[in-house]
DNA sequence: CCACGGCCAGGACGATCGTCCTGTTGAGTA
DNA sequence: TACTCAACAGGACGATCGTCCTGGCCGTGG
């Protein structure tokens, strides 16, 4: 350290083999960060467990985001938002009645949970909640999610219920985001599948019971 | 400080009045830890702010709780588990019909929020969120808290239907904490109670439809 | 009244926090 | 090939984290 430098030692235990990849090693931090703010949460996870699991340098990660808050926003706006789209938004879309589309997705979550032993919750819920009172920009990032969440909802109860039905299908909606959310979050505590079985279970009544295709 | 000690100059600004008053300091402690887990969350919270909050040194807090998760635990203990049993438990053990209960406790929460500008959420979830997965004592402190709560209302919901109505209480119990945690969740993320009411309002007509009285 | 132990003030401690700085290397451009 | 700047490595920086220590004060039992 002090005047034996040895910094080519035979070949072995370089520094890094750097190649510049900018997209790739964006990528790389906002799943790092995704995967650690719904799994620990955003306060929980400091910079350096991201760096860690990352697997990149201090300059790497000042350079792609100067502060935590960056890395925060782009998660919201990268990750989460599509995180819904896929497991939500476009299943709804896709099917052709409302009442099957919210029971296969909550049947699919379910059967997920059961497979890996972990239950980390919800994870728009997870970031919603030691984020949203953080930062004001976070808060409106996330109720945007959630809005087009429980659009996309009503839009197909809208389609799929007869036209004489007076149900509020945004109110309905909210029930549903609601139920599946606040399901998910004693599923964690819980660490099993119970309560959201027990909420679909009674979702699926309902639904029966108020004329939802 | 040196030399020059003026312990009672005049009488201005001395140290502290002191006295020794166990049971008010750990509660002004208790208090203030859960007031800022509650609305900035456990990691969010440091030391330093609750011994500033409170108003109490850091000896004080020491003796009293000598790590972070001994606040923790007390916090879920003395006071978590008294806020559930304040909002919910008795309202739903006084009460003659679930179903009033349930649209009561809704209701008054509502009209709650709306006084107040802020949202901070569900006390509860909000603590589990962050606390859960934490520590495991943590987490089975509020998975007994939750248990409690669903009990009371599907005690509740089964001392009201007739005897051979076959729905579930404890499902339709988890599904009324789960709409109602989760409503509070897009409650705080919105700043309104209008995600609260639209799960009210579908809540009574399920009730209703599923004949809850 | 005295001594003793619980109670509490104030600050020290190493660790770690988030951010920023310096220097080097990669890959286009001319 | 020479130049240039974005991309990155590695570590320094002050601030703050949670914890613990020293020492003085309070109230109670003897």
């Amino acid at each position: 350290m002090v005047a034996l430098e040895e910094k080519s030692k035979k070949d072995g235990a370089r520094t890094q083999e750097r190649r510049n990849d900018p997209s790739a090693m964006r990528n790389r931090l906002i799943d790092a960060a995704y995967e650690s703010f719904v799994g620990h949460g955003y306060h929980a996870t400091s910079i350096h467990d991201l760096k860690r699991t990352a697997g990149v340098s201090g300059g790497a990660l000042a350079h792609h985001f100067p502060t935590k808050k960056d890395i925060g926003l782009s998660v919201l706006r990268e990750r989460a938002v599509k995180a819904v789209e896929e497991t939500w938004i476009a299943p709804m879309q896709a099917a052709s009645g409302a009442r099957d589309a919210i029971l296969n997705v909550l049947g699919a979550i379910v059967s997920e949970l059961d497979v890996r032993g972990a239950v980390t919750g919800c994870p728009l819920s997870n970031l919603a909640h030691d984020m949203a009172l953080q930062d004001p920009e976070f808060r409106e990032e996330i109720e945007e999610i959630f809005r087009q969440w429980r659009d996309a909802i009503a839009q197909k109860v809208r389609s799929s219920q007869g036209p004489v039905d007076k149900l509020d299908p945004d109110a309905f909606a909210a029930l549903v985001v609601a139920a599946y959310s606040g399901a998910m979050t004693m599923a964690k505590v819980t660490q099993t599948s119970a309560p959201l079985k027990a909420c679909a279970d009674q979702l699926k009544r309902v639904m029966s019971d108020l004329s939802i295709a």
